[in-house]
DNA sequence: CCTACTACGCTTTTT
DNA sequence: GCGTAGTAGG
């Protein structure tokens, strides 16, 4: 096998194959490149079989890239590694072994607003004052003891006496019930009943530890205890596990992620080889010299310096500007001049603290015609109409999980209101009964008008899932559709918005299609999960013909040739929250984020800061970001205000003109903005008769191509398979 | 039982 | 400033 591209320290990594072995990668030095020829050099050259290693990431994008790389590099059996994320891995154990603790192989999994849900309806039941007792912060509580691995019970003994434990340990206790009752986990949940699971049943145990003896684990600064625990349960004493990261990129404390378990790695895996990479194959010198010279004020890391012989480079742009507006004219406008002068849209990004801060540069962008995408934000999963929808095929196939009977039973509205739901569901109560179940006896609990209506709501239900198993779950949406007429009522409407959501359903029904197309064995469950697990930056494609805009949060573990770091302003980064918190890990998370937000960069950097912008409706004045001051000025170019940027008075504006000028700018909704984003995405080089290819389908004519909207539908011929209609966004087809 | 209005709440969020 | 959720009135 050729080691020859690798470096001696990563070469020592790929070779140290036995026993525990920690990896502290620094950003860009190549840790994706390690760890798949980590995994490539077991199965070549020490005939480990590939079942036999397992791979964890975060994201499913991180697993997906590589799948991708290791297939590259090993002549066969690459499919047979176990590449996941945490919680897909945690699914797919509780899938097959979950009925020992309890739950049934279709359970279903709630996302954070279904929890919200469940919890705010518990808060009513137990008289609960919100206004005290915050479902957000009840819903943090019992998210951080399930983190920790702490039960109900636990938890209220190991906070007696706190203010108001009784109470969250109680609506915790019913939170459970219920969730088991539904058959439902939440995220926090998958990790902790797998961990549950793993020590209550030695058999499963015991299958596990054989199945994984090499166990590798992407971005462990981000792991939190439960999912240490889990680690360490399938690696068992002295097992063969590799974990990489980087301490000066744990951003998501916040989330729950233990930075111990990195820093104590070598305590809780005896004998562990540690291996820093520090050389960086990404950026340019001025770029790594500002984000050491940014993290060294950290105190509590692990030593190591990057560095690089990519050479010094250009310097780093920093810019103050009078106002947001002009922050965003001016990126705007410097990402159209390097377009002019044959840079691509797809080597930028712009990256922000909070999703808010992307509205002013929509709107610049909009009027410079810039195509962009963003990422984060709202999820497409979480907007109303796809979780209706969703909630259909959730109840078919799954009708313990109340919380989905519940959404959708009056929607669309069919005369079932709060009086009658309530009856229902006491009776339920009372009986120990599901929801849906306490549908079905209508008659016992005595409800009037609605009788009917209920009943013909179970029938609709019946008949879907008599019919769920014989046809596909595109043509099963569709029959939800149809029998719920709940598209031809937002038809009626007219309103722009009501078609926004129709595209929104057009878009769940490609992406129903697009998953039975590229899935071996297709299930209802299967697409519920993967929808229920997936984020927006997974479907990210570096090559994509449009400026990427994200958070800095989303960015982790993406690199671009030009990074535009904007809002680098004190209050807003580090933000004010983090600024007047007495806790000091609080802003060293934060510059740890901004270390990763300058550690995407390339080739190019450009800070950006504007003394006064509008936040939540109010204007704000900020002084430039203390993290800018930690910065030497002997990376930085000039630094100056373009007249361009600022448009033709250089005078400083008035309050009062700024406060019109902001007002207007946020005035104006980038509507189609994502519309025209997507049809920069579905662009065909190819016509009826050319023949193309398709990852799983193999060669083929085209026959046919009619236009659906915003995306294209593709009839095609395969030499294989025969005639396959398929959405052409999603099925990537290539012309041969 | 449904619609219209008001009030609140808002860092980050791989899953 | 904006979107959602909860409540009051029809």
């Amino acid at each position: 096998m050729d080691l020859s591209v690798l470096n001696d320290m990563q070469k020592r990594a790929v070779l140290h194959t036995e026993g525990p072995l920690l990896i502290i990668a620094g950003a860009g030095s190549g840790k994706t490149r390690v760890l798949t020829h980590r995994v490539a050099y077991l199965i070549e050259e020490c005939g480990v079989k590939p079942w036999n290693i397992m791979a964890i990431t975060f994201t499913n994008k991180a697993a997906q890239e590589m799948k991708e790389r290791i297939d590259h590099l090993v002549s066969d059996g690459a499919d047979s590694v176990w590449v996941a994320t945490f919680h897909s891995s945690c699914v797919r154990i509780l899938r097959r072994f979950g009925d020992r603790i309890g739950y049934s192989s279709n359970f279903t999994i709630y996302d954070t607003e279904d929890s919200k849900q469940v919890i705010k309806d518990i808060c009513r039941l137990q008289n609960i004052d919100t206004k005290i007792f915050k479902e957000k912060m009840i819903m943090a509580a019992i998210s951080k003891a399930k983190d920790t691995l702490t039960g109900p019970e636990e938890y209220l003994e190991e906070n007696m006496g706190k203010f108001g434990v009784d109470r969250i340990a109680g609506v915790y206790t019913e939170y459970q019930k219920r969730l088991k009752k539904s058959n439902a986990l939440d995220f926090d949940d998958l990790i902790f009943k797998t961990v549950e699971l793993l020590e209550k049943d030695p058999e499963v145990l015991k299958y596990y530890r054989d199945l994984f003896r090499y166990i590798m684990v992407d971005e462990y600064q981000d792991t939190n205890m439960a999912q240490f625990k889990l680690v360490s349960l399938l690696a068992g004493e002295g097992g063969n596990v590799c974990v990489v990261g980087d301490d000066d990129q744990s951003i998501y404390k916040f989330r729950g992620a233990n930075i111990e378990n990195i820093l104590g790695f070598e305590e809780n895996f005896k004998g562990a080889e540690v291996i820093k990479l520090e050389q960086n194959y990404r950026s340019t010198q001025n770029i790594l010299d500002a984000a050491n010279s940014v993290i060294k004020n950290n105190s509590g890391r692990k030593d190591k310096r990057l560095w690089t012989d990519n050479g010094t480079g250009e310097t780093i742009d920093f810019r103050r500007f009078d106002q947001s507006f002009d922050e965003a004219y001016f990126v705007a406008k410097d990402i159209s001049d390097r377009v002019s002068a044959g840079e691509s849209y797809s080597d930028m990004a712009v990256l922000y603290r909070t999703n808010a801060q992307s509205r002013g540069f929509e709107e610049r962008f909009v009027s410079l015609n810039i195509p962009y995408r963003l990422f984060g934000g709202v999820n497409f999963y979480s907007r109303k109409e796809v979780k209706d929808l969703l909630a259909y095929l959730k109840t078919i196939d799954n009708g313990d999980d109340d919380l989905s009977v519940k959404r959708i039973i009056n929607v669309p509205k069919r005369g079932i209101g709060a009086t009658t739901i309530s009856k229902i569901e006491m009776h339920a109560a009372s009986r120990g009964i599901t929801f849906f179940e306490a549908l079905e006896k209508a008659d016992e609990v005595g409800i009037g008008r609605a009788r009917d209506k209920i009943l013909s709501f179970t029938s609709f239900i019946y008949s879907l899932r008599a019919q769920a198993q014989d046809i596909s779950i595109k043509d099963l949406l569709d029959k939800v559709i149809s029998g719920t007429g709940y598209v031809a009522e937002l038809e009626e409407e007219d309103s722009d918005e009501a078609k926004a959501r129709i595209e929104n359903i057009e878009e769940l029904i490609s992406k129903v299609a697009d998953y039975e197309m590229n899935t071996s064995e297709p299930t209802l469950s299967g697409f519920l999960e993967e929808v229920s697990l997936v984020a927006d930056i997974d479907s990210f494609d570096e090559n994509a013909d449009y400026v990427a805009m994200m958070t800095i949060h989303s960015a982790k573990g993406l690199e671009f040739k030009n990074v535009y770091l904007v809002g680098m302003d004190d209050g807003l980064f580090p933000s004010y929250m983090c600024i007047t918190a007495d806790d000091p890990d609080e802003l060293e998370e934060e510059r740890r984020l901004c270390y990763v937000g300058i550690t995407r960069a390339k080739k190019h950097l450009t800070m950006t800061s504007a003394e006064c912008r509008m936040i939540r409706g109010e204007l704000q004045y900020n002084a430039v970001s203390r993290f800018i001051k930690e910065i030497p000025k002997t990376v930085f170019g000039e630094q100056r205000i373009p007249e361009s940027a600022i448009g033709k008075t250089e005078r400083r504006a008035s309050d009062t003109e700024k406060k019109i000028k902001a007002k207007e700018v946020f005035k104006a909704k980038p509507f189609e903005a994502k519309q025209f984003a997507v049809k920069g995405d579905v662009t065909l080089d190819y016509g009826v008769g050319d023949r193309v290819s398709h990852i799983k389908f193999g060669t083929g004519t085209v026959l046919e191509i009619t236009s659906g909207g915003r995306d294209y539908e593709v009839k095609v011929d395969f030499d294989d398979v025969g005639v396959k209609k398929m959405f052409a966004g999603f099925a990537k087809l290539k012309k041969v």
